[in-house]
DNA sequence: ACAAAAGTGTTGCTACTACACCCATGA
DNA sequence: TCATGGGTGTAGTAGCAACACTTTTGT
């Protein structure tokens, strides 16, 4: 093998919350290398891709079916010997969405795209085992200091939902009194007059997040429970 | 020109402090593209690298003589006609050092080497800037909660150096009493018998970092001021 | 009336901010 | 003794953690 040429991939750890537990998007592949083990969604860098942003959007798009999602970049891993194929630099993205109205959709070169809960993931394919826990070290400390916790969260949701999301990300049970205190007094959720009933007890109110709230917040970490 | 293949470079920014101002290190370029601009030490990697780290610490090596250093990934460029040699996705890195006992010395691809204030740069080569403005932001952020600022100072230092590291990293003055108050507080500095007499006035103490006792600290953010 | 989840206050403590003067040294 | 930077203490305040019961609704 004369001088292997270099190649990029971008591939998309994207998370969602199903029932309190963290999940994430993966394909079955259909070919080797790693035919059969689960892999994160994604493909090589082409040409017409104007960013890499714009790559992993793509990607997601064609291996999955899921669009119009929050996307950002996570790290780059390039070690010798994580590919068998040859030398392949992967960008790694990080999506926070809602499972609900998705319709997946595997495309021809694989066999399958499901949720798994990150707690009880497969054998995966390549390093992706490793990018996962980057992805899931990165929302934790995200949720603390930015609105990430609101893509997963529908437009209207209850303080319920919310605490739950950042249970869920963090793994740790809150304090529902000083959860509502804190997050209120931010002033980033705006209180509707609507309410979701939910079973044969109280409905919650529902809110919204309100990003111009947020922008006059400090930088430090704000929603740290 | 047919399907034009993808390139990855792995570029520079790094970082010091002299007399309170934050410097970054940089080549003036010798050939095209931007011949004569300077820009971040870097170049492509190569199939002989080991990672992308080692890549980045390979190159900075070559370009400026400078090695053994705290590296660490920044951020992955790869927008289309950033290069205007083709498509090119630069994983750029971020380095912390002092500029004590280094000897400068540009590659024969270069034509110099030197340090500049990052508040007085001049038009750089590709979007370097861009890159050198993530890493300040970057190095804001993890003085904050990790020992990165001890990579600013030698092994022995004072508390008046490594608040002035604070100082010009953050571009903001510290109220001197309650910065000793919190270091000390942290229990991360040894307190060394030794003085550093710096002129005609009283000696300060030296003290040195303790990673041992930093691991010992909660996650979050414990050096803010 | 019961079951289920929504919603609410207080207290003690810790940690931060703001602020100004004395100390030790060499010249 | 003077000039220079090193080094120190306090008081008021704000924000946090810990903790358990009442309210509202549908059945």
């Amino acid at each position: 093998m004369a001088s292997e040429t270099i190649r990029v991939t971008v591939d998309t750890a994207a998370l969602a919350i199903e029932q309190g537990a963290l999940e994430v998007l993966l394909v079955k592949r259909k070919y080797e290398p790693f035919k059969s083990f689960w892999a994160l969604p994604g493909g090589f860098l082409d040409e017409t891709d104007q960013s890499l942003d714009e790559a992993a959007a793509r990607e997601l798009l064609h291996e999955t079916n899921v669009g119009n999602v929050y996307l950002e970049q996570l790290y780059t891993f390039g070690d010798k010997g994580r590919d068998p194929r040859g030398r392949i630099v992967t960008v790694s993205y990080l999506a926070l969405l809602r499972q609900e109205g998705l319709e997946l959709r595997a495309s021809s070169d694989a066999r399958g795209v499901a949720w798994w809960r990150v707690n009880e993931l497969p054998e995966l394919a390549f390093d992706h085992a490793n990018i996962i826990s980057y992805a899931r070290q990165r929302v934790k400390n995200k949720i603390e200091y930015s609105p990430a916790a609101f893509n997963f969260l529908p437009e209207k949701f209850t303080l319920r939902d919310l605490q739950s999301v950042y249970e869920s990300v963090l793994g740790k049970a809150v304090d529902n009194r000083n959860f509502r205190k804190k997050f209120l007094n931010t002033g980033v959720l705006q209180e509707l007059n609507e309410t979701s009933q939910e079973g044969s007890f109280r409905p919650a109110r529902l809110y919204t997040f309100s990003l111009e709230e947020f922008e006059k917040l400090p930088d430090r970490p704000v929603f740290v429970f």
